[in-house]
DNA sequence: AACGCTTATCAC
DNA sequence: TGATAAGCGTTC
């Protein structure tokens, strides 16, 4: 018996199997998708076992696999073949594609085992023994304390005995020490199950099928309720002995839809999301290849869970783009789960509020079925959206806060109600000039401002990282003239406050939210009314019910409109509808004011109206004369050096091959990149438009290996690409 | 990727 | 001349 091996490096040439003999103490366990120890070359490394064959190619010599990494860690057929589909598609090795369906301490290159273990000690010898020997010996009070504890119980954590009585026990024989293998995550929760759903949840819940394969978008209006829906759905699914797969945005975010989960399911759930340790994770994803829990809730890499029989597979916030990975493999998680729920033949629902424009051309042309929430579950209403002016305000001196906003601010306050303020715009200005000569401060190594934090008195690049101190003096004339302009979120809460001294303001952006937990814990302490005001950049959208906000405010809404994106207005949609649908979820009703120079914008009037129809047909307007999805399809190839001049002849090179060998899309560029020099990399992009695939993954993958030994040339090929 | 083998490079 | 660096081919 010979196994077909792929060896553990993510190299071009070692993207293929090395054939191995399987020793006979192996024959009966070793399986494909089993990860192996095997000789190669002059040393030892690991790899996957692919397929299993009586017979090899007797043109070279054959080694002998040492040993198997894990019995228990095997990636089943339905994964291993998902694998192929990922190199096919994403033009990635195979051996990425496996690694990314495991969790880090799991992954083939990985030498650790981080299982973690508790230590029992139980009687080694009958209770009879044990008591004649505690009669006829003389032994501590203590001694004689956990061995009658142990007649009782059977058994003791060692952790609750003193070690030197103990050892005494453990030299005689009379007791031994058990290590178990214990997962990290226990949820000790109550079960409270009490959904209940609403005629038009009802109505949506019955009109998904299970047992064949169709994708369903459900288009859920903020707070109508889709995770009622997802929860009977995955009851349903178990109901049916059949296990269910859950895929949220980013958990730290969803905390909140975490703990409704652990509530109705218990500890049938494995959580897998970024937010956990290492050995979390291994545990989580042991506890599903074991079949110990039914539910699987997790983020983008969980589409890969190790489930099988699958009767559901879920998508919340089906837009998000967090689902789409941003290095090798470059996966769209829905994709992926598209084929899984071909294989399973089971529904997948796609659910959001601001469905993408990809996925609502799909339902409207029939290959998704739409279904609908079109209203709130609890009895409240939509908020009241105004759109505000800027440029009237500017002419009043309200450089920042509208009068509107201002005053209905005061009047939340005073009413001791909660406000949320959204700024995409982090730090304290975005752009640092000096008035006496015109210097600005750039990143040395990218193409870009650098923006001034007042709290830890640093000027920071957003793009590499780069830091430097702020000091009052301009660095090229010396003036102390320096003006800071734009609006970031340091200084707005810094405005806030001197607007409303008395109120409580708490900041959430990636500055304040380094530390491990205190996302969680700015919005927990949100949540128990310790603040009035919570602003923050876009992480505060989502998925965060807080019933006391009453008011929303858009403080800059062009900063996302205005972005060289063909998905800017779409972007803004969803950002602006969810942030919006803060506002007044419970019995109080809520108001959101945007902000903007744009007010007769058509993406900024359709979010006032709530009317994602309208926009949809806006925008499609927009993507079909400019050629975009989902009209289109897009590639991209990113090609990156840190010598400009070899850069803009090898793209151009790349850009003219592809012209000549792919005929059926268009082909654009190369151009400069929007960020042009990044960490002192010159970046060049080709863009390609096309409706027939044709033969262009082909082509792409030829450029590929083109490059891969390059060194100074580094290409990127997105087949999806998210933006461009 | 890691190893060993061959070939190029350089100071003396 | 030798010692070290750089390039290259192989790995079941």
């Amino acid at each position: 018996m010979y196994a077909n091996v792929l060896i553990e490096y993510n190299v071009k040439s070692l993207d293929k199997c090395f054939t191995y003999k399987i020793p006979d103490k192996f024959k009966n366990t070793i399986k494909p998708g089993m990860q192996v120890i095997v000789p190669f070359g002059k040393t030892i490394c690991n790899g996957f076992v692919l397929s299993i064959s009586d017979t090899y190619n007797d043109e070279y010599e054959i080694k002998s696999i040492y040993q198997i990494k894990n019995e228990e860690i095997v990636l089943n057929d339905e994964l291993l073949e998902l694998g192929k589909y990922l190199k096919e598609t994403t033009l990635c090795s195979l051996i990425s594609a496996y690694e990314a369906m495991l969790p880090s301490d799991i992954k083939v290159r990985s030498n650790k085992d981080h299982n973690k273990y508790v230590s029992y000690i139980l009687l080694n010898w009958s209770a009879y023994d044990t008591e004649k020997y505690i009669e006829e010996h003389k032994r501590s009070k203590k001694q004689i304390a956990i061995l009658e504890e142990l007649i009782e119980f059977k058994e003791i954590l060692k952790t609750n005995i003193s070690g030197t009585s103990l050892n005494d026990l453990l030299k005689i024989g009379i007791v031994r020490e058990e290590k178990r293998q214990v997962y990290r995550i226990l949820n000790n929760d109550k079960k409270v199950d009490n959904i209940k759903l609403n005629e038009e949840q009802e109505q949506v819940y019955n009109r998904i099928l299970f047992d064949q394969n169709t994708v369903y978008l459900l288009h859920g209006i903020t707070g109508s309720g889709k995770t009622e829906v997802y929860i009977k759905l995955i009851k349903k699914a178990l109901k049916l002995k059949k296990t269910a797969l859950l895929l949220v945005p980013e958990i730290s975010l969803t905390a909140q839809i975490i703990k409704r989960f652990y509530n109705v399911f218990g500890n049938d759930i494995a959580v897998l999301h970024s937010g956990l340790s290492n050995g979390e994770k291994q545990d989580e994803y042991l506890k599903i290849i074991r079949g110990e829990v039914s539910v699987v809730v997790g983020t983008r890499s969980s589409s890969f869970a190790p489930l099988t029989n699958i009767g559901i597979i879920i998508v919340d916030e089906e837009h998000s783009e967090t689902y789409k990975q941003e290095n090798n493999p470059r996966y769209d998680a829905i994709e992926v789960l598209k084929k899984r729920s071909a294989y399973h033949n089971c529904p997948l629902v796609l659910g959001s509020a601001t469905p993408s424009l990809d996925s609502y051309a799909r339902a409207t042309k029939g290959v998704y079925q739409l279904l609908e929430l079109k209203s709130r579950a609890k009895k409240s209403i939509l908020p009241i959206i105004h759109l505000v002016n800027m440029e009237d305000e500017y002419k009043k001196r309200n450089m920042i806060i509208s009068d509107l906003l201002k005053e209905l601010m005061a009047e939340r306050l005073k009413n001791h109600e909660q406000i949320i303020l959204l700024l995409n715009r982090r730090g304290y200005s975005p752009i640092l000039t000096c008035s006496n000569c015109g210097f600005t401060y750039k990143c040395p190594h990218c193409d870009i401002n650098l923006t001034y934090h007042k709290t830890s008195n640093h000027l920071r690049c957003h793009y590499c990282g780069y830091t430097v101190l702020y000091k009052e003096k301009c660095p090229n004339c010396g003036d102390e003239a320096l003006n800071d302009l734009g609006l970031g979120t340091e200084k707005l809460e810094q405005e806030i406050n001197k607007l409303f001294k008395e109120a409580r303001i708490i900041r959430m952006d990636a500055d304040t939210t380094t530390k491990k937990n205190s996302h969680e814990d700015i919005i927990n302490k949100f949540m128990n009314h310790e603040y009035d005001i919570l602003l923050g950049t876009q992480m505060i959208s989502k998925g965060l019910d807080f019933p006391l906000v009453t008011l929303v405010g858009i403080i800059n809404a062009d900063q996302t409109l205005n972005m060289p994106d063909f998905k800017a207005n779409e972007r803004t949609f969803q950002l602006l509808s969810q942030t919006s649908g803060r506002a007044g979820r419970s019995d109080i009703p809520g108001e959101v004011v945007i902000q903007t120079m744009n007010p007769t914008d058509y993406t900024l009037n359709c979010i006032k109206d709530n009317n994602y129809a309208m926009f949809y047909k806006h925008e499609m307007i927009n993507r079909k004369n400019m050629k975009y999805p989902p009209y289109y399809f897009l590639a991209t190839i990113k090609v990156t050096s840190r010598d400009y001049e070899l850069l803009s002849k090898e793209s151009l090179k790349i850009a003219s091959y592809i012209k000549r060998e792919y005929k059926s899309g268009e082909v654009l560029g190369p151009t400069m990149a929007l960020m042009y020099k990044v960490n002192n990399y010159f970046n060049m992009q080709i863009i390609i438009k096309y409706r027939k695939l044709d033969n262009l993954y082909q082509v792409l993958k030829t450029i590929d290996e083109m490059y891969i030994l390059d060194k100074k040339i580094n290409v990127e090929i997105d087949t999806r690409p998210k933006s461009i």
